[in-house]
DNA sequence: GCGGGCTGTTACAGTTTGTTACAAATCCGC
DNA sequence: GCGGATTTGTAACAAACTGTAACAGCCCGC
């Protein structure tokens, strides 16, 4: 569990507020804590400010549809996520699985099979969660960025994917491990690459100008990584892990 | 054991008649339940019909001998294989093992003994069942995708069988027993082919090339078996036993 | 033995990374 | 401030690394 509480946290995404309503009584009944959200900016909200252990999540949503938020929460985390779609069609359910979702139930559904599935799923979540997969950290976040650690992929605030190469990547993980504070290049050569500095190696500074090109707003005058003269650089952001 | 019974059932591929009848009745006797087949064609048959927990081959067969059936068993499964031989020499017992032989055992022998080495095999088995990759696990999942352990098959999201070599298949197999994390080439070929990286080797990278033409939706933009370039390889999907 | 499938090797193209060179920025003593 | 020394930014090139097609050898079933 996420929470300190025993009662796992359950998110519902719904835009029908009957389903919701409904789904949030008998779950709460059923000794589980529920949030509600009608679509995507209450969920990104409501995940913001809560341990949520699993996303009850409706695949048919005005705006941006439950399928798009499904890849989109794989981006950042791995919460358990349970799809419910109007069709029993096997194709929607291959791609809600496809997408990373854990299970999906057809509406109309008895709510006492929605509960088998929420057990379910959070059993195998927590059963796993210490053996194959090893992190329980999966992302760190900065001014709004993510940086996804197992898919080895950043997310700018718009959730669009900024490609990074391994010498990239590496680099900007020294940073985000050892934040607000100055770093020489030799400890970011030994953190990144694992290996010490030589003579006259500026290979730190140009993957450094790289690495700006790519995150800093304005890469003439950086505002994320600031150069530390005769010292090094410095990642200023807070970073928070996921 | 693969069956739903508490007896271990035990195939005996033998071409002498007398020497099936022996042991067939030893064993039962002594709670198993026993196969038995004058050589390969029946063994395939009786596998093919039977969940079977442990093999008793014969090394000296007429047609097709016993060490290469003992490979093409590998090719197929994980049943523990206890070998027969004629000769004590070790040389034989090293080929056995190196073919996959659990263990070995010189005619003629005392029919205790075999009971015994067929305890200890069994033993072994189980106790490492519970471990790495247990055998009361069948399936790995991943992203819709299943693969399963016994039958070494591979399931797409929508059930369908996507044909795996060997070579492919432990590659894979390599990759969802250590998910998320970076393993570098030497470590992949140790794991799918138990041998060590030499200069200039490439194998992996063409085998990795290979598996994902068959499983990544994009292959020219991986999305699960990333590349780290001079790190080696990840896969980035979770994976959940079944 | 023949043919087909699997695997490793090789070659070459496309990326990524390190090196070098030079311009720009900063520092320091005057 | 000014000029020279030092440090950093980055374009351009070279070296290293990876992806994959094509080929050859091997194994296996017939």
């Amino acid at each position: 569990m996420e929470n300190h509480s025993d009662k796992p946290h359950v998110l519902i995404v719904d835009d029908d507020s009957e389903i919701r309503s409904l789904l949030s009584q008998f779950l709460q009944k059923h000794e589980y804590r529920v949030s509600v959200a009608a679509g995507g900016s209450q969920m990104w909200a409501v995940l913001d400010g809560q341990n949520i252990d699993l996303i009850v999540l409706d695949l048919m949503l005005p705006g941006e549809d439950g399928l798009t938020l499904c890849r989109k929460l794989r981006n950042h985390n791995n919460i358990p996520i349970i799809m419910l779609t109007a069709l029993g069609e096997d194709t929607d359910r291959i791609v809600g699985l496809e997408m990373g979702a854990d299970d999906y139930l057809p509406k109309p559904f008895n709510q006492r099979e929605l509960l088998a599935r929420i057990k379910a799923v959070l059993r195998r979540a927590s059963s796993s969660e210490s053996k194959l997969t090893p992190h329980n950290i999966t992302s760190l976040g900065f001014e709004g960025w993510t940086l996804n650690l197992t898919k080895r992929e950043l997310y700018r605030a718009d959730q669009v994917l900024v490609p990074l190469t391994a010498g990239e990547y590496e680099l900007l993980l020294a940073f985000l491990e050892n934040p607000q504070q100055v770093l020489n290049r030799d400890q970011l050569l030994d953190l990144s690459k694992g290996r010490p500095l030589m003579p006259f190696d500026r290979s730190i500074d140009v993957q450094i100008s790289r690495l700006r090109r790519k995150i800093e707003q304005d890469p003439k005058h950086p505002a994320l990584i600031k150069t530390v003269r005769s010292g090094g650089y410095i990642f200023t952001a807070n970073v928070d892990p996921y």
